[in-house]
DNA sequence: CTAAGTGCAAAGCATTTGCAGGCTT
DNA sequence: AAGCCTGCAAATGCTTTGCACTTAG
Protein backbone atom coordinates (compact mmCIF):
# COMPACT_ATOMS: atom_id res chain seq x y z
CA UNK A 1 0.00 0.00 0.00
CA UNK A 2 3.10 2.28 -0.02
CA UNK A 3 5.40 0.68 -2.44
CA UNK A 4 3.67 2.09 -5.96
CA UNK A 5 4.84 5.39 -4.48
CA UNK A 6 8.43 4.77 -3.93
CA UNK A 7 8.56 3.04 -7.68
CA UNK A 8 6.95 5.55 -9.12
CA UNK A 9 9.15 7.99 -7.58
CA UNK A 10 11.64 6.59 -8.55
CA UNK A 11 10.31 6.23 -12.16
CA UNK A 12 9.73 10.12 -12.39
CA UNK A 13 13.22 10.54 -11.64
CA UNK A 14 14.85 8.23 -13.82
CA UNK A 15 13.03 9.50 -16.46
CA UNK A 16 14.21 12.94 -16.04
CA UNK A 17 10.89 14.26 -14.65
CA UNK A 18 10.02 16.07 -11.67
CA UNK A 19 7.77 14.04 -8.95
CA UNK A 20 4.77 16.57 -8.35
CA UNK A 21 1.56 16.08 -6.40
CA UNK A 22 -0.26 16.42 -9.50
CA UNK A 23 1.37 13.59 -11.07
CA UNK A 24 1.13 10.95 -8.22
CA UNK A 25 -2.46 12.00 -7.77
CA UNK A 26 -2.95 10.96 -11.61
CA UNK A 27 -0.78 8.08 -11.38
CA UNK A 28 -2.57 6.87 -8.60
CA UNK A 29 -6.09 7.18 -9.53
CA UNK A 30 -4.83 5.54 -13.34
CA UNK A 31 -3.20 2.73 -11.57
CA UNK A 32 -6.26 1.80 -9.46
CA UNK A 33 -9.19 2.10 -12.23
CA UNK A 34 -8.95 -1.35 -14.16
CA UNK A 35 -11.56 0.24 -16.38
CA UNK A 36 -8.71 2.19 -18.63
CA UNK A 37 -10.06 5.63 -17.42
CA UNK A 38 -10.38 8.88 -20.16
CA UNK A 39 -8.62 11.92 -19.09
CA UNK A 40 -11.85 13.53 -18.31
CA UNK A 41 -13.09 10.78 -15.87
CA UNK A 42 -9.42 11.00 -14.56
CA UNK A 43 -10.20 14.69 -13.54
CA UNK A 44 -13.63 14.87 -12.71
CA UNK A 45 -12.48 12.03 -9.73
CA UNK A 46 -9.48 13.39 -8.64
CA UNK A 47 -10.78 17.08 -8.91
CA UNK A 48 -13.15 16.18 -5.58
CA UNK A 49 -9.88 15.46 -3.61
CA UNK A 50 -7.77 17.66 -5.11
CA UNK A 51 -9.28 21.24 -5.35
CA UNK A 52 -7.98 23.87 -8.10
CA UNK A 53 -6.40 20.81 -10.16
CA UNK A 54 -6.70 21.84 -13.73
CA UNK A 55 -7.56 19.68 -16.38
CA UNK A 56 -5.16 20.59 -18.63
CA UNK A 57 -2.69 19.62 -16.11
CA UNK A 58 -4.32 15.75 -16.29
CA UNK A 59 -3.38 15.69 -20.22
CA UNK A 60 0.31 17.03 -19.61
CA UNK A 61 0.56 14.21 -16.97
CA UNK A 62 -1.12 11.95 -19.15
CA UNK A 63 1.05 12.69 -21.93
CA UNK A 64 4.47 13.02 -19.84
CA UNK A 65 4.16 9.86 -18.46
CA UNK A 66 3.44 8.28 -21.85
CA UNK A 67 6.27 10.04 -23.29
CA UNK A 68 8.42 8.44 -20.61
CA UNK A 69 6.57 4.83 -21.41
CA UNK A 70 5.42 4.92 -17.36
CA UNK A 71 1.99 4.18 -18.50
CA UNK A 72 0.25 3.55 -21.80
CA UNK A 73 -2.31 5.09 -24.17
CA UNK A 74 -4.52 2.20 -25.29
CA UNK A 75 -5.58 2.23 -28.80
CA UNK A 76 -8.91 2.12 -29.82
CA UNK A 77 -11.59 2.56 -32.26
CA UNK A 78 -13.67 5.51 -30.19
CA UNK A 79 -12.57 9.32 -30.63
CA UNK A 80 -11.69 9.63 -26.83
CA UNK A 81 -8.13 8.70 -25.16
CA UNK A 82 -7.98 6.11 -23.14
CA UNK A 83 -5.17 5.24 -20.45
CA UNK A 84 -3.47 2.40 -18.41
CA UNK A 85 -1.24 1.69 -16.02
CA UNK A 86 -0.89 -2.06 -16.15
CA UNK A 87 2.54 -3.18 -17.33
CA UNK A 88 0.86 -7.15 -17.49
CA UNK A 89 0.56 -8.47 -20.71
CA UNK A 90 -3.07 -8.88 -21.12
CA UNK A 91 -5.39 -8.24 -24.09
CA UNK A 92 -8.67 -6.15 -24.82
CA UNK A 93 -12.52 -6.37 -25.40
CA UNK A 94 -13.58 -3.13 -27.28
CA UNK A 95 -17.02 -2.79 -27.92
CA UNK A 96 -17.27 -0.60 -31.16
CA UNK A 97 -20.55 0.58 -30.39
CA UNK A 98 -19.91 2.68 -26.95
CA UNK A 99 -16.06 2.27 -26.65
CA UNK A 100 -15.69 0.63 -23.47
CA UNK A 101 -12.31 -1.59 -22.98
CA UNK A 102 -12.74 -4.34 -20.61
CA UNK A 103 -9.31 -6.68 -19.82
CA UNK A 104 -9.18 -10.42 -20.80
CA UNK A 105 -6.35 -12.87 -20.83
CA UNK A 106 -6.50 -14.60 -23.53
CA UNK A 107 -3.88 -18.04 -23.62
CA UNK A 108 -3.47 -18.04 -27.43
CA UNK A 109 -2.28 -14.51 -27.18
CA UNK A 110 -0.67 -14.89 -23.99
CA UNK A 111 2.74 -15.24 -24.79
CA UNK A 112 2.91 -14.14 -28.26
CA UNK A 113 5.43 -11.22 -27.88
CA UNK A 114 7.14 -8.39 -30.31
CA UNK A 115 7.41 -10.08 -33.54
CA UNK A 116 11.36 -10.24 -34.16
CA UNK A 117 11.20 -10.87 -37.82
CA UNK A 118 12.85 -7.68 -39.97
CA UNK A 119 9.58 -4.45 -39.70
CA UNK A 120 10.17 -2.16 -42.49
CA UNK A 121 11.85 1.02 -41.14
CA UNK A 122 10.31 0.57 -37.59
CA UNK A 123 11.27 0.29 -33.97
CA UNK A 124 8.73 -2.19 -33.01
CA UNK A 125 7.93 -1.51 -28.94
CA UNK A 126 4.85 -3.78 -28.14
CA UNK A 127 2.13 -5.10 -29.22
CA UNK A 128 -1.79 -4.48 -28.55
CA UNK A 129 -4.15 -7.57 -29.17
CA UNK A 130 -8.08 -6.30 -29.22
CA UNK A 131 -11.22 -8.43 -29.63
CA UNK A 132 -13.65 -5.62 -31.57
CA UNK A 133 -17.23 -6.56 -30.77
CA UNK A 134 -20.56 -5.69 -29.06
CA UNK A 135 -20.65 -5.37 -25.24
CA UNK A 136 -23.54 -6.52 -23.38
CA UNK A 137 -25.34 -3.19 -23.48
CA UNK A 138 -24.90 -2.74 -26.96
CA UNK A 139 -26.18 -6.08 -28.53
CA UNK A 140 -28.76 -5.03 -30.65
CA UNK A 141 -27.52 -2.36 -32.39
CA UNK A 142 -25.36 -2.05 -35.80
CA UNK A 143 -23.20 0.84 -33.89
CA UNK A 144 -23.75 4.52 -33.59
CA UNK A 145 -25.93 4.90 -30.32
CA UNK A 146 -24.09 5.26 -26.97
CA UNK A 147 -26.19 3.01 -25.25
CA UNK A 148 -23.46 2.13 -22.58
CA UNK A 149 -21.47 4.18 -20.40
CA UNK A 150 -18.36 2.82 -21.37
CA UNK A 151 -17.10 2.68 -18.03
CA UNK B 1 -11.88 -3.39 -62.48
CA UNK B 2 -15.18 -3.08 -62.74
CA UNK B 3 -15.97 -5.74 -60.39
CA UNK B 4 -15.92 -4.07 -56.80
CA UNK B 5 -18.78 -1.71 -58.52
CA UNK B 6 -21.03 -4.36 -58.85
CA UNK B 7 -19.90 -5.97 -55.45
CA UNK B 8 -20.57 -2.73 -53.83
CA UNK B 9 -23.83 -2.48 -55.01
CA UNK B 10 -24.90 -5.84 -54.11
CA UNK B 11 -23.68 -5.27 -50.71
CA UNK B 12 -25.77 -1.98 -50.01
CA UNK B 13 -28.51 -3.59 -51.18
CA UNK B 14 -27.76 -6.66 -48.77
CA UNK B 15 -27.35 -3.79 -45.83
CA UNK B 16 -30.58 -1.98 -46.81
CA UNK B 17 -28.94 1.41 -47.35
CA UNK B 18 -29.29 2.72 -51.13
CA UNK B 19 -26.30 3.20 -53.51
CA UNK B 20 -25.73 6.69 -54.11
CA UNK B 21 -23.19 8.48 -55.87
CA UNK B 22 -21.23 9.65 -52.82
CA UNK B 23 -20.90 6.64 -51.10
CA UNK B 24 -19.52 4.77 -54.33
CA UNK B 25 -17.08 6.92 -54.52
CA UNK B 26 -16.37 7.15 -50.93
CA UNK B 27 -16.06 3.36 -50.59
CA UNK B 28 -13.72 2.98 -54.12
CA UNK B 29 -11.30 6.09 -52.54
CA UNK B 30 -11.10 4.47 -48.92
CA UNK B 31 -10.44 0.65 -51.18
CA UNK B 32 -7.79 2.25 -53.33
CA UNK B 33 -5.50 3.68 -50.43
CA UNK B 34 -3.70 1.41 -48.49
CA UNK B 35 -2.01 4.27 -45.95
CA UNK B 36 -5.87 3.85 -43.95
CA UNK B 37 -6.86 7.23 -44.93
CA UNK B 38 -8.54 9.78 -42.57
CA UNK B 39 -12.14 10.89 -43.17
CA UNK B 40 -10.94 14.27 -44.45
CA UNK B 41 -7.87 13.02 -46.53
CA UNK B 42 -10.68 11.22 -48.10
CA UNK B 43 -12.90 14.33 -49.12
CA UNK B 44 -9.84 16.50 -49.81
CA UNK B 45 -8.82 14.35 -52.41
CA UNK B 46 -12.49 13.36 -53.82
CA UNK B 47 -13.67 17.02 -53.47
CA UNK B 48 -11.51 17.70 -56.26
CA UNK B 49 -13.51 15.60 -58.77
CA UNK B 50 -16.67 15.91 -57.16
CA UNK B 51 -17.01 19.19 -56.35
CA UNK B 52 -20.05 20.13 -54.18
CA UNK B 53 -19.23 17.11 -51.81
CA UNK B 54 -19.27 17.83 -48.03
CA UNK B 55 -17.16 16.93 -45.46
CA UNK B 56 -20.16 15.97 -43.59
CA UNK B 57 -21.12 13.21 -46.21
CA UNK B 58 -17.84 11.80 -46.23
CA UNK B 59 -17.91 11.68 -42.12
CA UNK B 60 -21.96 10.36 -42.59
CA UNK B 61 -21.01 7.52 -45.34
CA UNK B 62 -18.13 6.17 -43.40
CA UNK B 63 -19.82 5.82 -40.72
CA UNK B 64 -23.05 3.91 -42.14
CA UNK B 65 -20.70 1.71 -44.13
CA UNK B 66 -19.01 0.56 -40.81
CA UNK B 67 -22.20 0.18 -39.31
CA UNK B 68 -22.81 -2.76 -41.66
CA UNK B 69 -19.44 -3.88 -41.89
CA UNK B 70 -18.54 -3.06 -45.18
CA UNK B 71 -15.45 -1.27 -43.99
CA UNK B 72 -13.31 -1.02 -41.04
CA UNK B 73 -12.77 1.68 -38.38
CA UNK B 74 -8.92 0.47 -37.42
CA UNK B 75 -8.21 1.47 -33.86
CA UNK B 76 -5.76 3.42 -33.19
CA UNK B 77 -3.85 5.44 -30.19
CA UNK B 78 -4.31 9.08 -32.82
CA UNK B 79 -7.36 10.94 -32.03
CA UNK B 80 -8.16 10.63 -35.36
CA UNK B 81 -10.36 8.11 -37.07
CA UNK B 82 -8.51 6.16 -39.97
CA UNK B 83 -10.57 3.93 -41.94
CA UNK B 84 -9.86 0.60 -43.93
CA UNK B 85 -11.55 -1.42 -46.54
CA UNK B 86 -9.25 -4.47 -46.69
CA UNK B 87 -11.41 -7.36 -45.24
CA UNK B 88 -7.90 -9.80 -45.34
CA UNK B 89 -6.42 -10.02 -42.28
CA UNK B 90 -3.39 -8.36 -41.77
CA UNK B 91 -1.80 -6.54 -38.60
CA UNK B 92 -0.94 -2.67 -38.68
CA UNK B 93 2.43 -1.29 -37.62
CA UNK B 94 1.32 2.22 -35.86
CA UNK B 95 3.71 4.92 -35.24
CA UNK B 96 3.08 5.97 -31.38
CA UNK B 97 4.40 9.67 -32.35
CA UNK B 98 2.75 10.62 -36.11
CA UNK B 99 -0.21 8.09 -36.10
CA UNK B 100 1.12 6.52 -38.97
CA UNK B 101 -0.28 2.97 -39.79
CA UNK B 102 1.09 0.53 -41.98
CA UNK B 103 0.18 -2.66 -43.15
CA UNK B 104 2.27 -5.77 -42.32
CA UNK B 105 1.30 -9.58 -42.60
CA UNK B 106 2.61 -11.25 -39.63
CA UNK B 107 2.68 -15.15 -39.59
CA UNK B 108 2.73 -15.48 -35.93
CA UNK B 109 -0.53 -13.70 -36.17
CA UNK B 110 -2.09 -14.97 -39.74
CA UNK B 111 -4.02 -17.80 -38.39
CA UNK B 112 -5.18 -16.22 -34.88
CA UNK B 113 -9.27 -15.92 -35.27
CA UNK B 114 -11.51 -15.10 -32.64
CA UNK B 115 -11.12 -16.48 -29.52
CA UNK B 116 -13.64 -19.15 -29.36
CA UNK B 117 -13.64 -19.49 -25.59
CA UNK B 118 -16.22 -17.79 -23.26
CA UNK B 119 -16.15 -14.03 -23.22
CA UNK B 120 -17.58 -12.17 -20.79
CA UNK B 121 -20.79 -10.98 -21.99
CA UNK B 122 -19.43 -9.53 -24.95
CA UNK B 123 -20.09 -10.47 -29.15
CA UNK B 124 -16.79 -10.93 -30.39
CA UNK B 125 -16.70 -9.71 -34.21
CA UNK B 126 -12.61 -9.43 -35.53
CA UNK B 127 -9.29 -9.56 -33.83
CA UNK B 128 -7.08 -6.26 -34.02
CA UNK B 129 -3.10 -6.77 -33.52
CA UNK B 130 -1.35 -3.71 -33.85
CA UNK B 131 2.54 -3.60 -32.88
CA UNK B 132 3.05 -0.19 -31.36
CA UNK B 133 6.35 1.49 -31.65
CA UNK B 134 7.75 4.51 -33.69
CA UNK B 135 8.40 4.57 -37.83
CA UNK B 136 11.52 5.54 -39.15
CA UNK B 137 10.65 9.40 -39.38
CA UNK B 138 9.96 9.56 -35.74
CA UNK B 139 12.56 7.53 -34.18
CA UNK B 140 14.85 9.51 -31.86
CA UNK B 141 11.59 11.44 -30.11
CA UNK B 142 9.78 9.81 -27.20
CA UNK B 143 6.62 11.08 -28.65
CA UNK B 144 4.39 13.83 -28.82
CA UNK B 145 6.00 15.93 -32.04
CA UNK B 146 4.64 15.90 -35.42
CA UNK B 147 7.83 15.11 -38.03
CA UNK B 148 5.73 12.33 -40.07
CA UNK B 149 2.81 13.05 -42.07
CA UNK B 150 1.22 9.80 -40.91
CA UNK B 151 0.03 9.34 -44.52
C1' DC C 1 -44.33 9.10 -53.96
C1' DT C 2 -41.56 8.91 -49.55
C1' DA C 3 -38.03 8.11 -46.78
C1' DA C 4 -33.13 7.86 -46.96
C1' DG C 5 -29.32 10.67 -48.20
C1' DT C 6 -27.04 15.14 -48.96
C1' DG C 7 -25.17 20.00 -48.21
C1' DC C 8 -24.50 23.93 -45.46
C1' DA C 9 -23.70 26.30 -41.35
C1' DA C 10 -23.28 26.06 -36.64
C1' DA C 11 -22.61 23.51 -32.49
C1' DG C 12 -20.09 20.10 -29.62
C1' DC C 13 -16.31 17.88 -27.36
C1' DA C 14 -11.68 16.39 -26.58
C1' DT C 15 -7.29 18.13 -26.59
C1' DT C 16 -3.68 21.75 -27.15
C1' DT C 17 -1.34 26.21 -26.60
C1' DG C 18 0.25 30.93 -24.71
C1' DC C 19 1.39 33.13 -20.78
C1' DA C 20 2.16 34.33 -15.88
C1' DG C 21 3.32 32.55 -11.77
C1' DG C 22 4.67 28.47 -8.41
C1' DC C 23 7.28 24.64 -6.81
C1' DT C 24 10.84 20.72 -7.36
C1' DT C 25 15.59 20.09 -7.61
C1' DA D 1 18.38 30.30 -8.14
C1' DA D 2 16.75 27.98 -12.58
C1' DG D 3 13.63 25.94 -15.12
C1' DC D 4 10.17 22.49 -15.14
C1' DC D 5 5.16 22.41 -13.94
C1' DT D 6 0.80 24.18 -13.20
C1' DG D 7 -3.53 26.86 -13.91
C1' DC D 8 -6.35 29.66 -16.52
C1' DA D 9 -8.47 31.09 -20.69
C1' DA D 10 -8.66 30.94 -25.37
C1' DA D 11 -7.79 28.49 -29.50
C1' DT D 12 -7.79 24.36 -32.45
C1' DG D 13 -9.30 20.46 -34.80
C1' DC D 14 -12.13 16.51 -35.58
C1' DT D 15 -16.77 15.14 -35.71
C1' DT D 16 -21.77 15.69 -35.11
C1' DT D 17 -26.32 17.97 -35.54
C1' DG D 18 -30.44 20.76 -37.28
C1' DC D 19 -32.80 21.89 -41.18
C1' DA D 20 -34.36 22.19 -45.90
C1' DC D 21 -33.64 20.13 -50.34
C1' DT D 22 -32.60 16.21 -53.46
C1' DT D 23 -32.84 11.63 -55.16
C1' DA D 24 -32.81 6.44 -55.07
C1' DG D 25 -36.05 2.78 -54.83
Amino acid sequence: MRGWCRDFQRSCRAAGIRVTAQRLAVYEALAADGAHPTADALYTRLARVMPGLSRTTVYRVLDSLERRGLIRRVSSTAGVARFDARPEAHQHLVCRVCGAIVDVSLPTFRRLGVPRGPLPRFVAEHVEVQVVGRCAACHGQDAGGDPGTGT
